[in-house]
DNA sequence: TCTATTTAGTTAGCCTTACTAAGTAGTTTA
DNA sequence: TAAACTACTTAGTAAGGCTAACTAAATAGA
């Protein structure tokens, strides 16, 4: 018992390292996008998450309204994002990524993603079916405690 | 081949976007150490990769030397990090985390381990396996390409 | 119905964190 | 010993975070 939760405990440590140390290296693919990192991840939460209003978005990105209202004028601003009317309701807007915001967007996961995967390419096909496993367990981690 | 290939595109998306969502969730520990993400991960390099001067510490965190310069003189404000000077270089300052740094470091790092490790403790066991192996293999990759 | 409350978003003002350019001071090298 | 390089700081700007306070619209209640 006092073994089970030591076991966690190590293993959460040691997959939260990985976790850290994987993102920040991938991160360095983002310059290419020449969008800043808010920009970029609250346009990457509209073009894999749909379509969204404001105060979603701001909940997905873990910032307060005022924050992402500004966020998303420069996305406006840079033709990325554009604002739909909400039917039935005239306080809100519908936050759409324009088809340059999503080609962008794609662009620059592909980046981020090719150089994984050509790390991973260095590696024995067990190790890659073990990391192919251990996305999908954390995956389902997190669709079960979503935000 | 085109196989493989096309596999690990896959395995390595999946990987990507598992590791975000992770540290999404994660990160919304950190308030409880009441400092602001830039001198809580300065902070955290510090103490756990050793003393070290500020232009290591600025390469280390992926930022220019100026900016690291107020997150240290932040950091020395509030007697988190003190300055050393090296021995044979009157240029450089050696870096130390106090102790009261480290403590506020592994407070905040406990809080974060502590809630991915309850969330492990709801795995069954083979799949916390998997997700030690996959820990171990990705930080195997990290140290072979550093920074 | 009409008033009160809640919800959606913006504006204003402040701090933090990033950058580049340019400077100081110490060290190394030709 | 002059030139080049290294370590770091200062100055100025932009981006991105916050809270407080606001407008406007929708909803709930008396």
């Amino acid at each position: 018992m006092a073994h089970t939760a030591r076991g966690n405990f190590g293993t959460a440590d040691r997959l939260h390292s990985a976790a850290i140390h994987l993102l920040r290296r991938l991160r360095r693919e983002d310059a290419a996008t020449g969008l800043a990192p808010a920009r970029l991840s609250a346009l990457s939460v509209l073009v894999f998450g749909g379509p969204m209003n404001l105060t979603s978005l701001a909940a997905a990105e873990q910032v307060q309204a005022p924050t992402m209202t500004k966020v998303v004028q420069a996305l406006e601003a840079e033709a990325l994002v554009r604002r739909e009317a909400v039917a039935g309701d005239k306080r809100g807007t519908r936050l759409v990524a324009t088809s340059r915001g999503r080609r962008i967007m794609e662009e620059g996961r592909r980046r981020r993603v090719k150089r994984l995967a050509a790390e991973l390419e260095a590696l024995p096909a067990a190790e890659r079916a073990v990391l192919e496993k251990a996305a999908a367990i954390l995956e389902r981690i997190s669709a079960g405690r979503p935000r």
